[in-house]
DNA sequence: GACATACCTGGAACGATGTTCCAAGAGGGG
DNA sequence: CCCCTCTTGGAACATCGTTCCAGGTATGTC
């Protein structure tokens, strides 16, 4: 268990939850997800496995708290806009760059999307549907849209990432799927095909301000 | 590798990649996504984890299998509808039930966004966009606003399920959730406690319902 | 009917991981 | 100086996914 109360203060050299989850969130940055183990993170901190674990209950723990760290941190940066909408889209689109600058963080955010970051969503966006005029009662099923659409783009871009690594290029990965995409039968799949050219070539930010508009257009008219 | 041509014809005990998927889903659906190991499968058809290697490539192959089959079932049994719109709740509603039936696909979902039974998600989707009026450039925003929003809710539910293996009872998991939340201060997160009740009591269908609509609302807005 | 060959099976073994356990070190108050 | 608590390092354990291979089984050929 860890400490009840610092008991005088900091060695220099000592380990604390501070730096484990920092040294964690270097090693994800540089070398992805599936480089961050126990291991790798006491050999970077020159210490053992075992006292990790005095500042850390377990993995899930440590990943949590280091999504709350960058996540959180990137939220508090958002400005504030005069307009609701895009104060909305402001908080959407920190989230959105944020994971696409750390995948690892939409991985994480797909698995547990009741992390405690999303409090700090969920309450800026709340405030901002209601500046927007929605009635009390209309308020979570908007708040709710809202975060499972960024929860399923936080997936799809930790999951594109992921492939990244084999592929290192953005359109090998989108030419591989698109490829296994039109091997089906043009008959039956026609709009598949027809499509197959904006799935390769589209602009990820631009299509998710496309989506999130939808969402923003279809809640003022709950209004 | 997995056989060429069928060599003559079944032997009646005979391993074979069907039979190893039906009873991956078999052990998914009752005993959970951790439950689903080489050796409880391997111990289920009665052979050893090699042989199951000769039919499967890898886990991840296992699991796409496995989410494909349940997933395009549940996709070929929706029923056409007259009204595009009503087409659309209706594919996404059969997604929604098939993954609060079987949590794992969300899991499946979220990690592997272009599963293979998402292309069909992806051209029924299509068609029914363009149905209801949707611009040819503008069927592809729509389509991946709503594919992501699927995957956000599946990645959702899928966790929620996770939590219910250790607390059981669905009220239990969002009152622990809740109480975190109210534990925050009041003056600082009004809306979440505000919202409180809401988060608690409500209906994850009727609300996954609602932000379907505003999806569907924004894209007649794009016409 | 015997033999060779390609297909298929079972289980031992390997390497890696999260986690637990515990013997020992460090630091300060009596 | 000793003792007690907090902290550390690393060995050890249980499980996984995966690989490897010795053997079994069916089939086509003579």
């Amino acid at each position: 268990m860890s400490p009840k109360s610092k008991p005088s203060e900091i060695r220099v050299g000592a380990l604390s939850k501070e730096r484990i989850i920092a040294s964690a969130i270097d090693i994800l940055n540089s070398n992805g997800e599936s480089a961050l183990t126990f291991r790798a993170l006491a050999s970077r901190l020159s210490t053992g496995s075992g006292a990790i674990y005095w500042h850390v209950a377990d993995k899930d723990a440590l990943l949590a708290a280091a999504t709350e760290t960058v996540l959180s941190r990137s939220i508090a940066e958002v400005a504030s806009a005069a307009d609701p909408a895009a104060a909305l889209r402001a908080i959407a689109l920190s989230v959105f760059d944020t994971i696409e600058a750390h995948p690892w963080v939409g991985t994480q955010l797909a698995r547990e999307p009741w992390q405690p970051a999303m409090v700090e969503i969920f309450e800026r966006s709340s405030a901002q549907f209601a500046a927007l005029g929605v009635s009390r009662d209309a308020i979570f099923p908007c708040v709710s849209a809202l975060a499972q659409y960024l929860i399923g783009t936080a997936a799809q871009t930790a999951a594109a990432a992921r492939h990244k690594f084999s592929a290192s290029d953005r359109s090998a990965v989108l030419g591989t799927i698109v490829e296994q995409w039109t091997q089906r039968d043009p008959a039956q799949y026609p709009f598949v095909h027809l499509l197959a050219d904006q799935v390769r070539n589209h602009d990820e930010r631009e299509v998710f301000l496309d989506g999130l508009d939808m969402i923003l257009a279809g809640a003022k008219a709950t209004l």
